[in-house]
DNA sequence: CGCAATATTAACCATTTGGTTAAAGCAACC
DNA sequence: GGTTGCTTTAACCAAATGGTTAATATTGCG
């Protein structure tokens, strides 16, 4: 944003609100008045700070996307242990994923939706993502842990720390389960999930 | 469906129609008149065989949630070793959304949207959901395995078979991968996400 | 204060979109 | 051939929706 807008934190309230609209209702669920209704505010506002939909929307993902990405790799910037990589990042995904559990649904699916108009915003925890694929690949290498191709591993964590919050209605459901015992389940699955990876890959 | 319907297979042209624009853009997303073109009818005769979008999109649902619970659990209905249960299911799950990669994304997106309407959808594969739980549980008990929660083993189970699907467009973009290489990707993680789950959980 | 710039709103507009209607095709059947 | 009942269509409609405008309120400042 070059303008300068000496305003009293509506910029900020309107983000916050069109965060929450969006995350629940995706890109084309979402509608403007309700964001405005949201924000407390009057939606020709909403024009004023951004200027369409989409470059709200974009306001939006680009924060999601961050917080999804790069910020869940700085938790385990400095760790030399693969085992204890595993453990912190599993830890922070969860814990912060708890806070947002909708998050990674938005994420799959905006990204589903516009492949290559996004395709920027995620590139962010890139060099993280590349140390932790050297840390398994050293690891690898030592013969500290079997042999699997460090991409494979990776998208394994991924999948194990995601899918519960993509699920989340389906779990629910089957497994009779509300909110509280979801948060359960989750906190239980920051220590399991670890243990599993470990267990599969230890030589 | 009461009505009689003497049809020239309209109906089914509309559905399958139906079915890819609504996985391809979501309920949200999904425009009759795209529906209506890609069937190559009139958008009044959408409305003459599924009286208004709603209907359309449960009956482009029900036979999705189908596809992807039903259909294959009944992969492995008969298997009475656990490993081996494992291996097919992973197997039929990959093979199945192979065909369209799309639809475990669009089942989370539509049940996160909606759980209440469309909880009675998925609950098709109960039977055999059960079945398999119970095989963990003898597994567990006779020692064969380690000692881990059988809902907790199904969940990292799905979890290792839906994410990619579900993260496909992060992951072909990150790891630069066209359609073909996904493809090669899913029928690696065919072997190796089983390898990986019975690593885990061997005694 | 008074003025300029920014912030906020109510009313409005054009387009999109789900859905309807009434008429036209078209098949079978007498 | 015409009547009857299902199928298909073109034209139409009302509501919803993204976006604009012009006027009003508010703030900072000389």
């Amino acid at each position: 944003m070059s303008t300068v807008h000496q305003e009293h934190g509506t910029e900020e309230r309107i983000l916050a609100a069109a965060r929450r609209v969006f995350i629940r209702k995706g890109m084309a669920g979402a509608r403007m008045q309700e964001v405005a209704d949201e924000a407390g505010i009057n939606k020709a506002l909403l024009h004023y700070y951004f200027r369409d939909k989409q470059r709200l929307f974009e306001g939006v993902f680009k924060g999601s996307a961050d917080q999804q990405f790069s910020c869940i790799w700085n938790s385990f910037t400095d760790s030399p242990d693969l085992f204890d990589a595993i453990e912190r990042f599993v830890a922070a995904y969860m814990e912060r994923m708890l806070e947002d559990p909708l998050l990674p649904l938005f994420i799959a699916q905006e990204m589903n939706r516009d492949p290559e108009g996004l395709r920027a915003f995620i590139d962010r925890g890139e060099s993280s993502r590349q140390r932790f694929l050297r840390l398994v690949e050293e690891a690898r290498t030592k013969g500290s842990i079997i042999d699997i191709e460090p991409r494979e591993l990776l998208v394994n964590m991924m999948a194990l720390c995601a899918h519960p919050f993509v699920a989340r209605p389906m779990l629910t459901h089957i497994h009779g389960m509300n909110d509280e015992a979801f948060r359960r389940m989750i906190l239980k699955r920051r220590k399991t999930v670890p243990e599993f990876i470990i267990r599969s890959i230890r030589a």
